[in-house]
DNA sequence: AACATTCTCAACCGCGGTGAT
DNA sequence: TATCACCGCGGTTGAGAATGT
């Protein structure tokens, strides 16, 4: 194993931080700052590299952080945050205040492996045999999947596969929406077709999770071809106390700092502003009807859009052309709450381009902003 | 009690992005 | 434009603690 690039030097100390080591840290920090943490080691006394020092102070030393497990709506955020973003724990990080990437990674990975661990036949039993410390989130504790399928991504379609595979085997070579999928099958969403998986239909879990699922994500296709991902909201089942909301609702009153918002719609903002004018000036629209979010920082309108059954009913058959490879019959009650991407009236022509021009493509609830 | 296994989490590694030169 | 140094991030490791046998 070999040092950092910048510690290349002689006598920098590894390992574990000593409490003398953390207390020069904190004594120089809160003294100086941290302006060059490649300055920090040599001006606070310390044989430690940079980087070091950078990540002793961030990930333990901060006086801002947190400590001690997950709350239960931490570890909801954290699930539909990673639904969104995958392993970008930074940015799942900064939704969680006071708590690290580090920490949410380790959390997660800790989880994941308790999932990968569980045979197959286990998914099927009840949670009884399932480990219950108090150091299992809530959510793997009560892990019983009702479902024998896993939605995988690939080549341009999203298929239910029958759970032949215990979870290693297809965790082993997954990317985070297998994972995600994996997770999804344990929520015992992943009975449902994916594009109904939050459904207004689907039966109240028997969990203890919030019946409501806040999304669902998958992949549509390879890389080469775009959209990369699509994101279903749900809306029937989505409502304004999901944990979601509130952080996002906070994003949006402040769609001029991007960085907040994860990258998947950084490139949303302008719709997302005209949505929020949208809000702004439709007294029938209150934020009792933005009734859904998701991390991804978009929301879902909800109102009177009659006008828009025959745009609906046109982009449904789009929808059920490009997206539905599969038997399920498209539920028109879903299709109500399928819309839109842009102020732009939606077109066979208009969503070819999106799709063709789009990294991603988010579908929300039914807006009325034109 | 002793040993084995599993879990937790702090710390490290390497890569990519960015800004200065 | 190329190079370099630095920073931040995600992946991984490994020591110690906790738990099981």
């Amino acid at each position: 194993m070999g040092h950092h690039s910048c510690c290349n030097q002689q006598k920098v100390k590894r390992g574990l931080w000593s409490p003398e080591e953390d207390e020069k840290l904190i004594r120089y920090i809160t003294t100086h700052g941290y302006g060059c943490w490649s300055e920090v080691p040599e001006k606070a006394g310390l044989q430690r590299c940079g980087k070091s020092c950078r990540l002793r102070w961030i990930n333990y030393l901060r006086p801002d952080i947190r400590r001690g497990r997950f709350t239960a709506e931490e570890e909801k955020l954290i699930i539909s945050l990673h639904a969104i973003v995958g392993n970008r724990w930074a940015h799942i990080a900064s939704h969680l205040p006071g708590r690290t990437d580090n920490e949410i990674k380790n959390y997660w990975n800790s989880w994941i492996k308790k999932k990968i661990r569980k045979p197959p036949a286990a998914s099927t039993t009840t949670s009884s045999s399932a480990k219950t410390s108090p150091n299992n989130p809530p959510s793997a504790a009560c892990s019983t999947a009702t479902s024998d399928h896993v939605v995988h991504g690939a080549h341009g379609h999203h298929q239910l596969h029958h759970h032949q595979t215990s979870f290693g085997v297809t965790a082993a070579g997954a990317d985070h929406l297998q994972l995600d999928a994996i997770i999804n099958q344990n929520l015992g969403l992943a009975s449902l077709p994916p594009k109904l998986a939050c459904g207004g239909d689907s039966p109240p879990l028997s969990t203890g999770l919030p019946h409501q699922c806040p999304l669902f994500m998958f992949d549509t296709g390879a890389a080469v071809s775009p959209p990369s991902s699509l994101i279903m909201t749900s809306t029937t089942q989505m409502h304004h106390h999901h944990p979601l909301i509130a952080s996002f609702t906070a994003a949006m009153a402040d769609v001029d700092a991007p960085s907040y918002l994860p990258p998947l719609v950084d490139g949303m903002l302008g719709s997302l502003r005209c949505a929020m004018d949208c809000v702004g000036e439709d007294d029938d629209v209150t934020t009792d009807h933005c009734q859904a979010a998701v991390p991804a920082g978009a929301m879902a309108f909800y109102g009177d859009h009659d006008h828009h059954q025959k745009q609906q009913q046109h982009l449904q058959q789009q929808l059920e052309q490009q997206l539905g490879q599969h038997d399920e019959q498209w539920d028109d009650d879903e299709a109500q709450h399928l819309l839109m991407w842009d102020q732009e009236v939606l077109t066979s022509s208009n969503l070819e381009a999106m799709q063709s021009g789009a990294h991603s493509l988010l579908f929300m609830g039914p807006n009325d902003h034109d």
